[in-house]
DNA sequence: CTGAAAGCGCTTACAG
DNA sequence: CTGAAAGCGCTTACAG
């Protein structure tokens, strides 16, 4: 049996090699070249025999680089939001960091906990979708000389990028394609607004262009748990407006979602009763005859947010995002089809 | 403005608060009790001054303990393994441990590099949801002390607990619902199954069911980005089996998704033709009349995975869990009602 | 091309 | 209750 199982050091590498600590370090650094072959040789074989490998702890506590990103979800079950994650993960892998992601299920009180920790690994850099207003903490980053960029919401009195979408472009190309398709009277469901910016702007956004439009409109938002207020709220629309041909616009998946349950539930006939979503979503195809969305392009958002990042650590490695603010695309389905 | 920014150390902290640094590092470590009041206070004020966060990389530097937990997904997108991951993370939490996630989108290469980089941050334990066949690498891991546990998938030669669904009892429970409801044929599709463990003992659990149910039956695998051949196969064995009750059993969410698409191209009529999946979805009830499906206990899952870690890595912190196996629910919906 | 030595920010015996 | 000092595994001037 091996004695007390632990990681070899680079130390012990050394010796099995016969060179110095500093060669050893040199071969798994920038410097490799600098080492004569043979040495390389004898290193790379002691190197395999004792399964070293250099610890990145040690490393970043010497130079003083992680080469980690951080990286703050505020709702990991969404399947947009791991959409974004995806992006994010494989841009990191492209200019070399490694991602560590956490999900703080929207709670604030988990939020501040995980800057802390991410604070505490050292992050380069962080990209923050956020849950409550953790302004101070970022402060707290940035003024550390760590970069932070935001994903999807803004946080109040933090200047930095905002990366994610046009929230007024969406709002109007989805009244654009109501309109086009002969709806006359909208009910807009969205989640609660609070501390979300996207969620706020997309919500007056579309009281004021509705107007434009001159179509008949009112709002709703969803209580966290429970679709009833919602239900009452879309009959109320749908008797109010009889005489006028009638559709829902979702502010995101969940409110898709709940409304698409509702729409069962009250047996209306998608189409005739129009019925389309921000975000989309795998199984919008799926339900007859189908659920017209405005997708997001989440890769484009999680490389761009890492680019801006990757920009402000190290200013040479890559160029300054040019856009930040995207379109999405619209995806046609029955559902808005009268 | 301020000098060139950094974060601050507990040497600068110490000064500030005319204290040594192993006073420091105690207020901030678990000896936080024996300081005196006054000393606490001045240090707690130097801190928040300076607004100082201890170092995790140097702290498991010199502990040799990095309250990390790694963990390996094997695609992140798949909705069950968010889930699965979910419910990892709540329990690394709980036991006061951080969970870095990495996603190897079903690459081994990707897997070997995410193996490396956990190793190099020293983590304390491993949960692995395996894409290739990482044995030597994960006998490294064990052979250095830390410990690993399999999620879902087994892999070759490494014999440690795998944590997971009874795969089994799930292909049991299904032939028995479909049987049950009148279905006397059935289709079983499900991904290759190559390196997957449980797509392999699902499949063959079914064949060897299905055959003591006296049912008809057939499988067909899935290829990675088209599905004519599964349309193919289905329209045969709804063709041969004509004169019997026909059902569709999938291994798997995305074999579902997959294959709801097949039903709606082919326009076949949900529950006439019978349609039940392994793997509960968010959209599973959506779909007119909802899709029967068998929904795996993903927090249990997940928990259960960090137990047995814990339990390695600290065993009087936590017990060895019971039940590594677990059995699905079945929800009931319109898809396999005749 | 190679190495000895200082030091990164912490923790932990040890001593008082 | 408090602190001086050694050392965790690395990197990086500096020297040769």
């Amino acid at each position: 049996m091996s004695p007390t199982p632990r990681r070899s050091t680079i130390l012990e590498v050394a010796h099995l090699a016969g060179a110095s600590k500093t060669s050893v370090s040199r071969y798994f650094g920038e410097e490799r070249g600098r080492l004569s072959p043979s040495l390389q040789a004898q290193i790379a074989q002691a190197a395999d025999t004792l399964g070293y490998q250099p610890n990145l702890m040690a490393r970043g506590l010497k130079g003083g680089r992680s080469k980690l990103i951080g990286m703050l979800v505020a709702d990991i079950r969404n399947p947009f939001s791991v959409a974004i994650t995806h992006g994010v993960e494989q841009a990191c892998r492209q200019y070399g960091y490694s991602l560590v992601v956490c999900n703080t299920d929207n709670d604030p009180e988990q939020e501040r906990q995980h800057l802390d920790l991410l604070g505490a690994y050292q992050v380069e850099g962080l990209v923050v979708n956020a849950s409550g207003s953790p302004e101070r903490q970022l402060h707290t980053f940035i003024s550390q000389g760590t970069p932070i960029v935001l994903l999807d919401r803004e946080v109040d009195h933090v200047e930095v990028e905002v990366v994610g979408l046009d929230n007024h472009l969406a709002i109007d190309m989805a009244l654009e394609h109501l309109t086009e398709q002969g709806y006359q009277a909208v009910l807009y469901v969205s989640e609660a607004p609070q501390q979300s910016s996207p969620r706020q702007k997309r919500l007056s956004r579309f009281s004021h262009a509705a107007e434009q439009h001159g179509l008949n409109y009112a709002t709703s938002l969803l209580a966290t748990s429970d679709s009833t207020a919602t239900l009452q709220a879309l009959s109320d629309f749908l008797t109010t407006q009889q005489q006028h041909a009638c559709a829902v616009l979702c502010g995101n998946g969940n409110a898709t979602l709940t409304v698409t349950r509702l729409f069962q539930q009250l047996s209306l006939p998608l189409g005739k009763v129009g019925l389309m979503g921000i975000d989309e979503l795998d199984w919008c195809a799926l339900v007859p005859p189908g659920i017209t969305t405005l997708a997001q392009p989440t890769d484009a958002i999680g490389k761009t947010a890492v680019q801006c990042l990757v920009h402000r650590i190290a200013p040479h490695t890559s160029s300054m995002p040019t856009t930040l603010c995207f379109a999405p695309t619209l995806i046609e389905r029955g559902s808005t089809q009268r």
